[in-house]
DNA sequence: ACCTGAACACCGTTCAAGT
DNA sequence: ACCTGAACACCGTTCAAGT
C-alpha cells in the first residue's frame, strides 16, 4: 500500500511525541515508515510544512473555551504536553499563519467580558506572547535537566497562573472602575 | 599569532549580526577564521556554549536601570536588535544560568516599589516571559517576511508598550489600595 | 600548546530512473 | 502515480598526528 500524507504526518507525531524534535528528521523518519528519505517529498513539501501540520495537530484541542482563563490554560497545557512543543510552534508559525490560531478566539472572549476593540486585541497579544514565553521557558529548562520533578510542575503552573491572573487584573481595571475588592471578584470570573 | 577565545566569540558575533543564526556554523566560523574546523574545539567546548557567549554579551548593556520598565524595555531592544536574538537567548539559557541575568535586578527594582517578596519575583518572572514571547513573536514574524517594515516596528512597540503597561498595572492594583486614577498614576511611575 | 587532516555519524533536499 | 538510488551540499564533533 502507498504510503499518505495523514501516514507521514501520524508517524512524525509518533516520533515527536516520543523522541522529541532533535529526533524528528526526515530520514529519521523514512527509516521509520521503511522507505527511502526521499520518497516523503512525495507527500510532503519540506519539512517546515510537516511541523505546520504537527502544531496545528496540537493546537487543535484548544477551541470551544468560555473564558479567557480556560482557554490560555488549554493553550499552555496542549503545548506542554509534547516534547519541545513550544519549538514546534515558533518554527510553525515562523511559516505560517501571522497569528496563533486561538487569537481570534480568544479576542472575542475579551469582548464578550466588555473590553473595547483594540484593547481586546491587545490583550489577547500579550496574553498569548506571555503563554509562549511561559511554556518555552519551562521546556526548555526541563530540557537540560532529565525528566520534570513533580514539584517544580507544580511550581510552574503556580506562577503561570499568578501571572495570568495580573495580566487579568491589568486588563480588567482599566475599564472597570472599582474599588479594590470588586475588582479581586471580577478578576476571578474572568 | 595563535587563536584566542575571545577572538573566536568575536568572529561569531560578527557572523551572527551580519547573517543571523543559520549561517553560524561552527565550520563557516573556521572558514572565516581562515583556520580548520576541529581547531575552534581547542578554545571553545562546543557551540552551546559559545552561544551562551554570544547571549551574554548580548544582553551584557542591559544593566543599571531604575525602574521595571526602563529595564524590560532595554532587554527587549537588546534581543530585537539582534538578528534571530530571542533564539540565542532561548538556546542559550537551555544550557545556562537558570534565570536570564536581568531577572534579579527586575526583583530587586519591584521590590523597591512596594512589592513583597514572593509578588516582585512573580512579577519578575511574569515580565520577563512576557518580553521573550513578545520579541521571539516580532522576530519570527520579521524573519519570514525579509526585513522589517518601519510600522510593522512601530506597531510591535506600541503593542509591547500596552502589555507592558497591563502587566505593571496589574502588579501595582494588588498592594496599592487606591483607586482608579491614582493607580494610573502610580503605575506611570513603574 | 596549538593546529591540520581526516574521519564519523549525521542532516534536508533534489531528481533521474525505475515500476 | 509513487518510489528507489544516488547524489549534492552541508552539519557538529573527535582525535591521531604533526609542529
Amino acid at each position: 500500500m502507498s504510503l499518505t500524507r495523514t501516514a507521514v504526518v501520524d508517524a512524525a507525531w509518533a516520533l515527536l511525541r516520543t523522541y522529541g524534535l532533535g529526533d524528528l528528521t526526515m530520514r529519521r523518519l523514512a527509516r521509520e515508515m521503511g522507505v527511502q528519505p526521499g520518497a516523503l517529498y512525495w507527500h510532503v513539501t519540506d519539512k517546515q510544512t510537516l511541523l505546520l501540520a504537527l502544531a496545528e495537530r496540537m493546537l487543535e484541542p484548544v477551541r470551544d473555551k468560555d473564558s479567557p482563563t480556560e482557554l490560555v490554560t488549554a493553550l499552555r497545557l496542549a503545548i506542554l504536553e509534547i516534547r519541545d512543543g513550544a519549538d514546534v510552534v515558533a518554527v510553525a508559525h515562523a511559516l505560517g499563519s501571522e497569528t496563533l490560531p486561538p487569537t481570534t478566539e480568544l479576542v472575542s472572549l475579551l469582548r464578550v467580558l466588555g473590553l473595547p476593540d483594540d484593547k481586546a486585541r491587545g490583550g489577547a497579544l500579550t496574553l498569548i506572547r506571555y503563554t509562549l514565553g511561559s511554556v518555552a521557558a519551562q521546556q526548555t529548562r526541563t530540557s537540560i535537566a532529565g525528566r520534570s520533578s513533580e514539584e517544580q510542575d507544580a511550581m510552574d503552573e503556580q506562577d503561570f497562573e499568578m501571572g495570568l491572573e495580573t495580566i487579568l487584573r491589568g486588563l480588567g481595571a482599566s475599564h472597570v472602575s472599582t474599588g479594590d475588592s470588586r475588582t479581586a471578584a471580577r478578576t476571578r470570573d474572568i
